[in-house]
DNA sequence: TCAATGTTTCAAGAAAGATTGAAATGTGAA
DNA sequence: TTCACATTTCAATCTTTCTTGAAACATTGA
C-alpha cells in the first residue's frame, strides 16, 4: 500500500476518489482528472487496486473507481501502531478531533 | 516519505528506531537489527535521511541515526487531512487514544 | 451486424531503485 | 605513525517501475 501511494499520479487518484467517496468515478474522468491518458491511468488503477486501496465496478460502458476507506484507514493504523509502535507524538497529530 | 517508507528494509530500520527513540542506534547494531550488510544498510539510512524520516549525528567513530517522530507524525497527518481529507472514518481507525 | 465508445492489454524503451563487494574515508588508540 | 574499526562511496549488475502508442476487448445502440 505505501508503495502503491508513493507515485505522484496514484496519490491524485485517490484524493479525486476520496473526494467522491459514494458516487465512484470512472476510469475516463479519473484520468482526465489527474491528466493522464487512458492507458497510464488504467495502469495506475490497476496498481491501486492490486494494493486494495480502490475498488472497481463495471457499470455498463464504465468502470466505476471507488476508494476503499477501510484500507486507507488500515494503512494510517499501521503507521501509527505496528510501524511508529503507537507513539504518543504519532497519535497526536490527528488533531483534536482524532479518537472515536 | 512514502517511497521511503515503501520498502521492507527501511520499514524495518524505522521500527527499530522508534523503540529506540531516545538513544537512536549506530549503523552497524542497525545493520545487524536488520540483517543487512553495511552497505547496504548504509544505502537505505541516506535513503531514510533524504526523505527526513531519521536524522544523524556523528559520535566519535559512529553514527548514531534517530527516528525523526516529527516527520513520521506529518506523514500520517498528510495522509488523514491533505491525502484523504480528514475522512471520519479513517481518523476513527486511531483507536480511542487518539487526540490530544 | 456494424459502428461508436470506454477501457484494458501489450510490447518496447526509458528511468529509477536495490544489491553486492571492493575501495575509500574518517576516527581513535597503541 | 600505524593499525584497526565504523561507515560510506563507488561501479557494476539486476530488477522493477513508468510511460507511450497501438491493438484488443467489452458494451451499447442504430
Amino acid at each position: 500500500m505505501l508503495g502503491a501511494l508513493s507515485q505522484g499520479t496514484r496519490l491524485n487518484i485517490i484524493r479525486h476518489l476520496v473526494g467522491k467517496e459514494r458516487e465512484g468515478a470512472s476510469a475516463g474522468e479519473i484520468a482526465e482528472a489527474v491528466g493522464a491518458i487512458s492507458s497510464k491511468a488504467s495502469f495506475h488503477l490497476s496498481a491501486l487496486e492490486r494494493a486494495g486501496l480502490i475498488s472497481s465496478e463495471r457499470r455498463s460502458r464504465h468502470i466505476i473507481y471507488r476508494a476503499r476507506i477501510d484500507s486507507l484507514g488500515a494503512l494510517v493504523s499501521f503507521l501509527m501502531n505496528d510501524c511508529c509502535d503507537g507513539h504518543p507524538d504519532i497519535r497526536a497529530c490527528c488533531g483534536p478531533a482524532g479518537g472515536r
